[in-house]
DNA sequence: CGCATCCTTGATACTTTTCAAGCAATGTGG
DNA sequence: CCACATTGCTTGAAAAGTATCAAGGATGCG
């Protein structure tokens, strides 16, 4: 077993950046101490202040922010590959939860761990800052999805940001991919009721451009989807952490 | 004058850390390259990869996404005290556009300085990248915003976030504070259409909550401006960074 | 079996947008 | 100084998009 195979993440950084063996054995060390989530509980919840990060190997997480009034917002995802927490280890900030969504596999950083890491390797600090300023450029995306698409262009882009994020790490192509999310994930996640968003995938089914169905996300029309969502992946393409 | 006076910067971060003399000379000499821009044209586009970062010392400016359907969504607004570009200094990553929007004052900061100052101040740099964090935790709130709060409640939040930005600059309280966006800043900033935004801000201020007219926001009534938009500073008041 | 979760659909009501029009203030060139 | 364009604000009426309410079906699981 390859260590790319093992990680996601190196997966992911070896796409944009050469990777040496001794950066290459940094990240492995980063790997060690390895823990599993049960899905639906809470990892990290909003206002706690555990200064932990994980990088997640297996599984799906969100993070988002419950209101005084009940109602939820899904900030962002992360999938294998990703790392979450690292900004509330970096600077403390963490004022939103963390839920699995289905059983998960990730590494505990420890800061300091982190941060000799860093200081080692420095290449290697910024192709994982680079990584984390792409994350926030996905925020940003996201908000203009809410704030400017209708509902049935924002259901699309963010499918194929999915997409395109998880092909990244070796697990969904142009053809589709396999997708834990409830139909009140996405509600939450666009802003969207659960029935709006029902209807809106039937909608994407019968003009015959995407399938969402039993937990697979199936692109029909992978070009006419893109045409609909105005999908330009310019924010997440970006030619890497420009290493000298 | 003194040097708070001269520098919102250096006031809102005063507010939070008592910085050395040190400290304040190297934020001072930060603040060298003073630059002016006028309003309404765009100090960084869309795409350009102008490495500069800036102090803004005076007026606003707003960032933003134009789609390709022509609508924009301004994600965030700097006002006096705010850092502008600096991500892109740290990561380039600028794939959005600031834009003045009354003629402002800056001090251009080179990113040699700027890490040079970082190495030279530790503590300085802890403040600097907290307050970074602080505005993506504005950005986060505003998705939660966009997402999950009607019209009146969204404007209702906006303003008092501004108001709190305002009064850490000692430029605004809860009374009021000067303002010079037009309507169509803010529905572009709230994901509606201009005509709702004038029809939402007549409603607050016929509740007797709020005025916004001819430039200044009025608070009438904040406590109840803040029942409507359930609006909790939490994510705005942090302890600071926690110095050691 | 019975309960819980998730998906699906229809009917209705509400929020927000779009279209259209008018007004006030400001600035500009003739 | 005036005609004119421009920008920003305001309002009404109609249309569109989305939420809410209600109900039923499917599946999995203790």
């Amino acid at each position: 077993m390859t260590v790319e195979a093992q990680s996601p993440l190196i997966r992911k950084l070896s796409t944009f950046v050469a990777l040496s063996e001794a950066e290459l054995a940094v990240l492995a060390r980063l790997h060690r101490r390895r823990r599993t989530f049960v899905a639906g509980r809470d990892m990290v919840h909003q206002g706690q202040s555990g200064q932990l990060a994980y990088i997640l190997s297996s599984g799906w997480v969100c993070s988002y922010k419950i209101q005084p009034d009940g109602t939820r917002q899904i900030v962002d995802f992360q999938v294998p590959g990703d790392f979450l927490g690292l900004r509330s280890v970096l600077l403390r900030t963490s004022d939103h939860s963390f839920e699995p969504i289905v059983d998960i596999e990730a590494a505990e950083v420890l800061t300091d761990d982190l941060l000799e890491a860093f200081a080692q390797t420095p290449r290697l600090a910024t192709a994982i800052l680079w990584a984390a300023s792409r994350d926030e450029a996905m925020v940003v995306e996201h908000l203009v999805g809410i704030g400017r698409r209708d509902a049935d262009a924002r259901m699309a882009h963010f499918l194929l940001e999915l997409g395109s994020r998880l092909a990244l790490v070796g697990i969904g192509s142009k053809e589709g991919f396999d997708c834990p999310l409830t139909q009140y994930h996405l509600a939450d996640t666009l802003g969207l009721s659960a029935v709006h968003v029902n209807r809106v995938l039937r909608q994407l089914r019968e003009s015959g451009l995407v399938t969402f169905r039993d937990g697979h996300v199936t692109f029909h029309d992978y070009g006419g989807l893109v045409e609909l969502a105005e999908f330009d992946s310019a924010y997440l393409d970006q030619s890497g952490p420009l290493l000298k």
